[in-house]
DNA sequence: AATAATTAGGTAACTAATTACGTAAATGAT
DNA sequence: ATCATTTACGTAATTAGTTACCTAATTATT
């Protein structure tokens, strides 16, 4: 049990972290194995390819609730491995068309049967679990979505001195959300 | 429903990161909120100092499971605040003791009452999950640190084709680990 | 006592994302 | 038809870490 799992509730956002860092390495870890070239951080990117054909940036943007930028980023990975390729759309010239590419097709089999291989290991070793951390983490992410977490913080008063950049002291109280 | 979620255990990382980013946040918000000048990122280093009162860099790295440049570079932003000092340890000239500067220590009430809020509000929104979030992770943290993840992964032949650098083509088959 | 190995800490370069900002194309308002 | 707004995409700078590598001090080996 280390400091961290110690502070239970309070620290649980650098657990999350570090949990989802070591599910990652392992991804990446199942990946060599079977001997494909393939980080996991491509496979959200590939996937929505996979299954929807063809997606502007913004479109996947949305989907995986990433920046644009950040798929962009992925998109040029991609492209360079050789997995997917893009075109200007003819009806909106502002928009460019992502799709697999004929290699990133001809991968498409093999890596459908490693993604059944790890979610049903994943499934394995979530069920085992007393608590399902895949509905506890639904249940949190439909809690957190509510967007009014600070809305339960108006219960103690405060005072606090906050020193301005012109050296100016200003005391607040806090007792109600602004 | 996304499509993270819909993808249930394969994308179980993706997810986790989100949400700790989305905890991340409003931890900031409720420092903000309380007019306290400080980031959740120091929180871990911050929190062990006042606990343990003098640590050493890679005393802290090893508590909370970071590297050591991680914790130097939280370290130097926690000083420029005036929050931590450090001196070099009389009876190991290699070390480079850290603690809590007077500034940090007349913070520390605050941020203690600050924390045990906190923690009152994640503790009630978890505890209304039910399938309880922080026992779901503790049980995958100890699945997970047993660190044979990849020996579930033997049940299917595969033939695989390695492009190595070289052009040679390699035909390798995995029905063992390695 | 000299040398080898380990440990503590530091720096640099990289990574995977973000925010901030800019431009061009499309859409909407008048 | 023109001007303002919005949308799609791109780039640059920033962030919060990492890995890789380095030096200096300590500890272990012979």
């Amino acid at each position: 049990m280390d400091i961290l799992s110690e502070l239970g509730a309070l620290a649980i956002a650098s657990r999350m972290k570090r949990m989802s860092e070591a599910i990652m390495r392992s991804g990446a870890e199942v990946y060599r194995y079977y001997g494909v070239d393939f980080e996991p951080k491509w496979f959200a990117v590939y996937y929505c390819l996979s299954e929807k054909g063809e997606l502007g940036i913004m479109e996947i943007a949305e989907m995986l609730k990433l920046t644009h930028p950040a798929v962009i980023q992925l998109a040029k990975e991609l492209e360079k491995k050789g997995l997917i390729g893009s075109k200007k759309s003819v009806e909106d010239a502002r928009k460019r068309k992502l799709k697999l590419s004929k290699k990133g097709l001809e991968l498409l089999p093999k890596m459908q049967k490693i993604w059944e291989e790890i979610r049903l290991v994943n499934t394995k070793i979530i069920e085992n679990q007393e608590h399902n951390l895949l509905t506890a983490l639904e249940d949190l992410e439909n809690s957190w979505a509510e967007k009014d977490y600070l809305s339960h913080f108006t219960k103690f008063d405060f005072e606090v001195e906050l020193k301005e950049s012109k050296n100016i002291k200003i005391k607040e109280q806090y007792t109600k959300r602004p």
